[in-house]
DNA sequence: CCCGAATCGATTGCATGCAATGTGAATGCG
DNA sequence: CGCATTCACATTGCATGCAATCGATTCGGG
């Protein structure tokens, strides 16, 4: 049911990762303050960006002990957070040896970007035929930032506005399930090795390509931005792929 | 992000419900013979299940001790439980009152149905394209089975055989995001009061669309599917539609 | 030298206990 | 009689301890 552990991992680390390393890194991570009765779900969050921003990376032993002392709690909510974890594909829990980040195989990728073709392209569809107050604007501003980020070179900071770009549109789809699923799918998208945006020339397409879809989505165009949006994940999955397997 | 406690909630059950009753009949589900080392697992299976067929209703307050005392077991595996029930929306956690099973509103349902129609239409294009063996076969069969268990007017068969068919399609699409997209599609579903087979000619409808797609998928013909597909869906939601409102 | 079996160690899984916090009710005051 | 305030209880949240299980290693036999 998951995407797991297949033949062709596509994992950026080596092989035999003693965890300690990852976990070390994973230290940057953690805030003070440690607030009663979130103690769970700020650990599950942190462990979630830690996974998604490349800090533990797939083949590292994830041992309860050791995160329980990194994170300075008692292994409970660390094993709830691993639950919760595996429960969302991103870890995989093996008996006895504790819980490792997973890895996405190149079947995994392809299958990602069918289902996020399809997902994308109905938000942008919703959101086209809902146009709720101030979206448009708010798509606008965010690519604005973008092409900023871009010309400043930026890859970090345009791969974050990228996202808030994105969410922008599933949230103003008001489809609590769409959003749902979009978010697992971002989740699965990050935890690719590097984002497209290095690729040569593609932060312009994906700035014009955003562009077409706020369009669309202006002129309450369901169909033309359900169009545009397919569009533009279709050519993310080409660059992708290009990224991935080129390399 | 999850959908719960709107004003317009479509349960079934009454108002002020103490939780002892629908506890009581939780007791029904109880299995014997716990292995260790699965507790937490067989709990969380016991306590979705209970939820979809309705034994534990909305506007009922799950108790973790409550549970415990039920299920033989400690607090911890259901508090375990009731977070990932959490997480998948079934439930809602309100601080020191205990969880409750989540109600589905009207917006709800509207909004689960968009996306399931986007969602079984990929699934029935997927599969028509890859036609794997034996998935022709599989999907007659239990429309058949379908069939017979509608001539004897046995609706909870039927019911079950439907959600069948619709799994055996979802796999056959072989995309691991759809089917767990599909799988949260399907617990959401059941957790509407009643099925949509009670209605007074649906049951036959239903074995006509299903044959059209799996026609469709038998010729390859994936554009043709997904249409079948859809349009199944959207019928489908009319009768809820129907259902929830007419009663 | 190779293979099988048994033991040891490491790790997870669950039970229990304690602390913190919000709710509800009862009481006193205006 | 209504309202604010306070106190106590019920409930969840996390820490810790113990037991079970599985993998790895080592030892003995062929």
């Amino acid at each position: 049911m998951h995407p797991v552990q297949e033949d062709r991992a596509l994992s950026t680390s080596g092989i035999n990762n003693p965890s300690g390393e990852s976990v070390e890194r994973l230290r940057a991570y953690l805030q003070d303050g440690a607030v009663r009765g979130r103690t769970t779900d700020d650990v599950t969050g942190a462990m979630r960006e830690a996974i998604l921003d490349g800090v533990l990376s797939p083949s590292t032993w994830l041992r309860e002990s050791e995160l329980a002392t990194a994170f300075k709690v008692s292994r409970t909510p660390i094993r709830e957070a691993l639950k919760r974890l595996a429960d969302e594909g991103l870890v995989v829990k093996t008996a006895h040896h504790g819980a490792m980040v997973a890895a996405l195989s190149l079947e995994d990728v392809l299958a990602l970007y069918v289902i996020r073709e399809d997902l994308e392209g109905l938000a942008a569809r919703l959101a086209a035929v809902r146009c709720p107050e101030g979206l448009v604007e708010e798509l606008d501003e965010i690519n604005a930032a973008m092409r900023e980020a871009a010309e400043r070179e930026a890859v970090s900071e345009l791969s974050k506005l990228n996202l808030t770009w994105h969410r922008a549109l599933r949230t103003g789809a008001a489809n609590p399930y769409l959003e749902r699923f979009l978010n697992q799918v971002e989740h699965a998208v990050r935890r690719l090795p590097a984002t497209t945006l290095v690729h040569p020339g593609r932060p312009e397409e994906v700035l014009a390509e955003h562009e077409a879809v706020a369009r669309a989505v202006k002129e309450r165009n369901g169909e033309a931005a359900e169009q545009e949006a397919r569009a533009h994940m279709r050519r993310a999955r080409e660059i992708r792929l290009a990224v991935l397997l080129g390399s």
